[in-house]
DNA sequence: TTGAAAGCGCTAACAT
DNA sequence: ATGTTAGCGCTTTCAA
C-alpha cells in the first residue's frame, strides 16, 4: 500500500468492521444499518450510529459500487463547454444532483464527435447515468450509449430515450409574431450549424408561424452560432436586407448587431434583432438583445432530475420529448417597422429586396 | 461489441478473468498487463492486448479504485458556480484534467461556507485530490480538507498548500497607471465582498500605487461583486465623486456603469471606469468595458495540473503562491480626464472632492 | 433480527 | 516472467 501516511482512505478511514467492533455487533448487521434502516433491530441500529458517529465513521462509496454498481455519479456531456448556454445548463444540472445526494462530473466534447465518443467511453465505466447536451455524435453513438447506461438527451430527440427539449417552436413563434406586430413584413433567419437538431425546430417553426401570419422568411446561413458567426452574417445580409432579423441564437445575433453597428446601421432602428436563449451577458450590449428565453437551468435540472429518478427505478417517460417553456424577452433590439425603409441605403446594391418566400424555404444557405 | 449483453458492470462486462481465460495466462499478469506495461513478456502482453480488444475489454476503474485508492477523479469546488470568473475556471480545470485523463467533478459551494464544507465531504471520499477556488471557508476547513486529500487552491493564500493566484497586484498597478497617465488624479475604488482575500490584494496594490504615483484614491464599499452591487455603488460615488473608478471586478464595474448611464451620467466621457477579470461579456456592453484580464483557464488549468503533477508523485509546490500574468485590456469605458471636471453637474452637493487619501485609507466602507 | 461467508474486479505481496 | 493468494470495504445470499 503507498502513502500509508497521506490520509488517504487507505489509511485510516474508519470502516464498517470498526463500527461493528466498537458496538458489538457483526460487520453485516453495519452494513444493513447504513443501506437499509428498518431491517434492523431500532436500538441496535441506534447504537450503531452513535458509534459510527464517534469514530466519524463515512461509507465509502467507491467500496459500495464496486458491489452494487451504484457509485452515486451522474455525468454530464456538454457538446461545447464554451458556449454559455452550456455553462447554465451546467448549473442547473449540478444544482439538481447535488439536491439529490448525486456528484455531477462534468465532460465537454470540444464540439468534436470524436471527443465526445471519447469522453462517454471515459466516463461511462464511473457513472451511474449520462445526460448528453448538444450533442454532436451521431445517433447510432448515442444509442450505443443509451445501451450502456441510462441516458437523458438535452435539445435533441430521440426515440425511446427520455429526452428534454426547449420549447423552440413557441419560442420562435412568439418571435416571429413580436417582430410581425412590429410592422415588419419581410423576415430573415440566420441560420445555425446544419448539424443542430435545435436549428431545424427554429427554421421550421419560423417558416411556419410566417406563413401563418403572411409574412414572407428568407435563410441566410448557416453560420458557427457565434458573434463571429453574426459577424460574417452582415454581408449575406446587405445583399438580401430586410427590416426584421431572427437569429439562431443571442451570440450570432449580438454578432450581426455589432457588424450592422461598425457598418453605421442602426439597430433596432434600420433593422431589429432578435435572438434565442437568453444567455448571459444578452442584456449587457447596446441595445439589450430582444431574445427567446430558454429555459436552460431548467433543463439541465430537469434532465439530472429524470436521470435520477430513472436510477431510482422510475419508468422512464419516452413518449415524446418533455419539452420546457420558453418567453419572449423585449428588450432594445426590436423596434416598429419604419414605412419608408423599402431601399435601406446600407444595402448592397444588386440582389436588395429581391429574394421572397418561395425561392428561400428550399435555399440551404449561402456559405 | 461482440454480442455482448452491454448492460453494465453488473451484466456482462468482461473482466481480467475472461481475458486470462481467452489467452491461456493468469490474471495477475493481465493486471500487470495494463497497471505496468514492461514489467512483463512482450509477446505475452501483445496476446493479452489482443485477447483483450477481441473481448472489449475495458478495466472497471472503480474495482482499480478500491485497492489502490485512485478513482482518477478530482473535483473543483467553487465558491458558486453562477459566477461568470468560475466559469472560466471550470472551463480551464475540465480541459487539463481531461488532457491528463482525469475526470473532474464539479461541486458547487452556493456562497454558503455551510454547503462548500458539505460538499467538499461528499466528494472527498470519491476524489484523489481537491481544487478549492473562490473558497469561502475558514482557514480550519480548508485545513481539514488538506489534511484529507492533496489540495490546491485558487485565488487565495494559504501557508504550505500550493496555490495559483491571479496577479492582482500588477493588475492594479497597470489600471491604476492607465487612469494616471489618462489624467485622472483622484480615483475611487469600489470594494468586493470583505471576505475576498483577491478584494484585499486589489485594495491593498490600489493604494501602493495611488501612493507611488501620486494620485489619490479613495474606497466605497463593501458591494456584492455583482451587477447590482454596481448599481448601489452610484449613490455613493454621487456623494464623493471621482472622474476615475475602479472596480474590484468586471460585474460591479458594469453596474456602475448601467446606473451612471441611467442618471444620464456620460462613460467614459464624465467617469472612467475600469474592472478587473475581463469576463465572458465585458466587451459587449455600451461603452466595452476596459479591464485588467485574468488568466481565468489557465488558473483553472494550472490548479488540476499542479494538483495531478502531485497525485502522481511531484512535490508540491508551497513557497508562495504560483502568480498568473495579467493583462490590461483597454477599452472604451476609459478616456482623458476633462479639464473642466473639477464639480461634476451629476454629484449630489454634499461632500463632492471632500475626501482625501488619508480618510480613505483607514475607511472600511460606507455601506 | 442477526451472523458467517462469499464475492464485486482489481492489485500487490509472496512464491515459483 | 509468471502464478498464487490475500485482501481493498462493502453488500448479499444463506443459515441460525
Amino acid at each position: 500500500m503507498p502513502g500509508e501516511s497521506g490520509g488517504g482512505s487507505g489509511g485510516g478511514a474508519p470502516t464498517i468492521y470498526d463500527v461493528a467492533r466498537e458496538c458489538g455487533v457483526s460487520a453485516s448487521t453495519v452494513s444493513r444499518a447504513f443501506a437499509r434502516p428498518g431491517r434492523v433491530n431500532v436500538e441496535t441500529e441506534a447504537r450503531i450510529r452513535a458509534a459510527a458517529e464517534r469514530l466519524g465513521y463515512r461509507a465509502n462509496p467507491i467500496a459500495r459500487a464496486l458491489p452494487t454498481g451504484k457509485t452515486g455519479i451522474v455525468a454530464l456531456l456538454v457538446g461545447d463547454i464554451t458556449n454559455p448556454v452550456n455553462f447554465e445548463i451546467i448549473l442547473g444540472g449540478e444544482a439538481a444532483a447535488g439536491d439529490a445526494g448525486y456528484t455531477m462530473v462534468l465532460a465537454d466534447a470540444q464540439e468534436s464527435p470524436r471527443t465526445e465518443r471519447e469522453a462517454i467511453q471515459r466516463v461511462v465505466p464511473t457513472v451511474e447515468g449520462l445526460v448528453l447536451s448538444s450533442s454532436r455524435i451521431s445517433n447510432s453513438a448515442i444509442l450505443t450509449a443509451t445501451r450502456q447506461r441510462p441516458t437523458v438527451i438535452v435539445n435533441r430527440a430521440f426515440p425511446d430515450v427520455p429526452c428534454v427539449v426547449t420549447d423552440h417552436g413557441y419560442g420562435m413563434r412568439r418571435a416571429v409574431e413580436h417582430l410581425g406586430e412590429l410592422g415588419h413584413s419581410s423576415l430573415t433567419y440566420l441560420a445555425g450549424p446544419e448539424a443542430s437538431w435545435a436549428d431545424g425546430m427554429r427554421w421550421r417553426a419560423t417558416r411556419e408561424a410566417c406563413q401563418e401570419l403572411g409574412l414572407r422568411v428568407h435563410r441566410l446561413g448557416p453560420y458557427p452560432p457565434t458573434i463571429a458567426g453574426g459577424l460574417a452574417a452582415v454581408e449575406d445580409l446587405r445583399r438580401a436586407p430586410t427590416s426584421g432579423v431572427l437569429a439562431y441564437n443571442d451570440l450570432l445575433a449580438m454578432g450581426l448587431i455589432r457588424g450592422l453597428s461598425q457598418l453605421g446601421v442602426n439597430v433596432p432602428g434600420d433593422v431589429s434583432v432578435v435572438g434565442f436563449d437568453d444567455i448571459f451577458g444578452a442584456d449587457f450590449g447596446t441595445p439589450a438583445l430582444t431574445t427567446v428565453a430558454a429555459p436552460l437551468r431548467a433543463l439541465g435540472a430537469a434532465a439530472v432530475q429524470h436521470l435520477i429518478a430513472q436510477l431510482r427505478g422510475t419508468t422512464p417517460r419516452v413518449g415524446g420529448p418533455i419539452v420546457l417553456p420558453v418567453q419572449l424577452v423585449v428588450r432594445g433590439s426590436t423596434t416598429q417597422h419604419s414605412p419608408k425603409w423599402t431601399s435601406p441605403t446600407w444595402a448592397t446594391t444588386d440582389v436588395s429586396g429581391s429574394v421572397d418566400q418561395a425561392s428561400a424555404s428550399t435555399s440551404t444557405g449561402s456559405t
